[in-house]
DNA sequence: GATGAATCTTGACATATATCAAGAAAAAAT
DNA sequence: ATTTTTTCTTGATATATGTCAAGATTCATC
């Protein structure tokens, strides 16, 4: 169950085993079931989600009821509201599990403990945020800077996983684009 | 010199005058001209720089030449090229002053002594991240979400600054539209 | 394996925004 | 102050992408 978690914080800082394994308790598993919330608008955010089986996606509602999604999540990412989970305001976000999934959770309490407690966790989660901001930065570059097709075939090139897991839709919806012109990108691309 | 840094450390991590006053022997103070490059795309960034005095931009050249404005920085704020501050890769970005500035530089090596050795310093870049990356993430939210008119609007409300100090054709391409577009929204909106 | 729900495709048409071009206004440099 | 450079505006036109609607597929569930 913590296999992920662990090598993903091996990764990013060497610890022993004990410690390692001490960072266990501090976790809750969780099983989520396809089309179950993680999170709903409305409420505040009071956990962090790392993902060990499944994958989800974060989205949030605009005025005619259409959805934005804004990240997925895969095994051996983290999910969360952020912004909610800081400001402890309500959250505009929805988490919603695109698979069944096994999640382990920390809750706003222990992530300050551990953040003030254990050194190695502050790097850790240190670490974190700096690969998650620049990948957000690499991902408004491309959200501003190309085309529908060529937002695509980025997508297609560098996070190919997104494009076999994920319906069409919701992909279109990430790439800010109508899930229509996306079928017609497709078409295109395939006649060549 | 310092103040500014001094009081952004200040904020989110508490710390003694002497500390405060050692964090100074670090930094290289800078000045910059107007029109002068802190970086240019193809070389490594090799530093971070908070801005004490004046403001700057950085931005990548898009194939046909044009420019692409990921960010800009003012007081209190700090600029780099992260993702290849961090990979040493060559930079895509280039950051250049929009007027007479005076910079705090922190070289790679320092930052990283800084972060092994001083406990509040990792605290503070932990902070500094957490806080960039919810930012972004609501520029994003702007960016796919909203017209181009809602974008600036946005903006003027948000980000006044901005608007106040920053050339519109500069704006134009922050928010993804082109200097004409914005211009005539511009006028729309004033005969309102 | 049948039924209903979700997703994807395709066509016709609408629209926001881009592009090109040229002149006006403002700001910087001499 | 004058000149040069940069920035902003406006019009005409082009284009990528969105919207609406309907049928075709595919997928999930009993």
């Amino acid at each position: 169950m913590f296999e992920l978690l662990i090598k993903s914080i091996q990764e990013k800082v060497p610890s022993t085993e004990e410690e390692l394994h001490l960072c266990k308790t501090y976790f809750t598993p969780k099983r989520l079931r396809r089309k179950q919330f993680l999170l709903q608008e409305g409420d505040v955010c009071n956990r962090m989600a790392f993902v060990e089986k499944g994958a989800l996606y974060s989205y949030t509602t605009d005025a005619k009821g259409g959805q934005r999604v804004m990240q997925f999540a895969f095994e051996g990412f983290w999910i969360s509201d952020l912004y909610s989970f800081f400001t402890r305001e309500e959250s505009k976000l929805n988490i919603e599990a695109l698979e069944d999934c096994e999640l382990l959770l920390l809750d706003h309490e222990q992530h300050d403990y551990l953040l003030k407690n254990v050194r190695q966790y502050e790097t850790y989660i240190r670490i974190l945020y700096q690969n998650a901001y620049v990948a957000l930065q690499q991902r408004l570059e491309v959200t501003i800077g190309l085309t529908a097709e060529e937002k695509y075939s980025h997508l297609v090139d560098q996070y190919s996983t997104i494009v076999n897991r994920v319906p069409q839709h919701l992909i279109a919806s990430y790439l800010g684009i109508t899930p229509e012109t996306l079928s017609r990108i497709r078409k295109q691309i395939a006649s060549r």
